[in-house]
DNA sequence: GATATATATCACCATCCGGTGACACTAAGT
DNA sequence: ACTTAGTGTCACCGGATGGTGATATATATC
């Protein structure tokens, strides 16, 4: 037996990880931390004083949220705004549909209040504002609003598709309907975005 | 004590009611629900068989989802379809805002499956649908698409604002906020509309 | 090598959970 | 009045939970 709390901390929030990633975050407790983990649960309360304490490290401890930077390498810094404000949606969404966890984290963040959905809702608050803010579509409010929207229509249709309780059978995980529903946003914002200004 | 069988099964499902509004989904459980509905638990397994089979009595219990008809009577026939769809989608955001019960069952929804989310996911698939159908929005796939997914945003944003952990402070439960997000709404669909045959 | 400190293990507590069996009461049928 | 079926109460089980105190062991310091 390695004596080594650095160590012993990272097993605890790895099995944190893994097992908010297998079973849930409903199953989340001392006891099935520690079991993941393979340490005493007495150790949770000695490095992290709690529960509470534990999340909020996690929160801190790994980039939950995917890297936006990045996902948005791809688009043209001159393309159309409303080919920009599309392509920031769609990566966001498919950004979670990729990892388990972040769709565990959001759905928790839906569900109740501890310092690990209020840190990570707020995280995704800073990264959404951050891309939108990059990509010169801040000034609009409209946009802002209308990019949120959607966003987290797909968002929920992501977390809808999981327990084989799609809504309306849009399911986001079907590649066919995944598309489908990437060529209505597009045009729609398209549609929008004349409607205004003209774009750029 | 009066004994009454079918009183006791009321008590039993105004339990569940009252915890699910009271404390969320997450607490739901025998013992809760006994000590709810003050009762003994053995009646819950008497009457119903199982937490499951409450589960699934309850779902056609009540009419959780807003009566979509009634919400609907105020929208002219005869309006712009840009317009119908507009309301359609506000109307049922409005509704979920002003039900907690409907709120804890959609974030339940999200988070695992059971008799009652899948059953309640089914029952706001069908009152959508029927919405959609009622109105004559239905041929046009890309508008029920569309609909959905801002329905769905919409519902996030809801959700979102309960624990004070609002998306990009879009509380939806301010209405100052909230008839910004229906204007963007109503603009959008307009330009979608108009940006296909020039609706009705 | 002896001592002190950090680290890990174990045993235990009260409480809650889902679930079941035994019993008491009440009302209706005969 | 006596049985019978329906209804409600109570006590209990094994197991899981959050939380704590006492103890063992490894590492570092002198």
């Amino acid at each position: 037996m390695h004596r080594n709390a650095e160590q012993t901390r990272q097993k605890i929030l790895a099995g944190l990880e893994s097992l908010i990633t297998r079973d849930g975050f409903t199953g989340v407790g001392v006891n099935a931390v520690a079991r993941e983990a393979g340490v005493d649960k007495v150790l949770i309360y000695r490095y992290f004083g709690s529960m509470e304490g534990l999340l909020r490290t996690f929160a801190d401890w790994k980039d939950i949220c995917p890297r936006i930077a990045d996902l948005y390498e791809g688009i043209p810094e001159k393309a159309p705004l409303h080919e920009i404000a599309t392509r920031i949606v769609i990566e966001h969404a498919q950004a979670l549909q990729n990892s388990p966890l972040a769709q565990e984290l959001v759905c928790w963040a839906l569900t109740e209040e501890n310092p690990l959905t209020v840190l990570f809702g707020k995280e995704m608050e800073h990264r959404e504002l951050k891309a939108l803010a990059d990509k010169g579509l801040i000034p609009d409010e409209d946009v802002v609003m209308l990019s949120v929207i959607v966003l987290c229509g797909l968002q929920y249709l992501i977390l809808r598709g999981r327990n084989n309780n799609p809504m309306m059978g849009y399911d986001y995980s079907k590649t066919e309907i995944r598309e489908k529903l990437e060529r209505v946003v597009s045009s729609m914002m398209k549609a929008f975005f004349q409607g205004r200004e003209g774009g750029r």
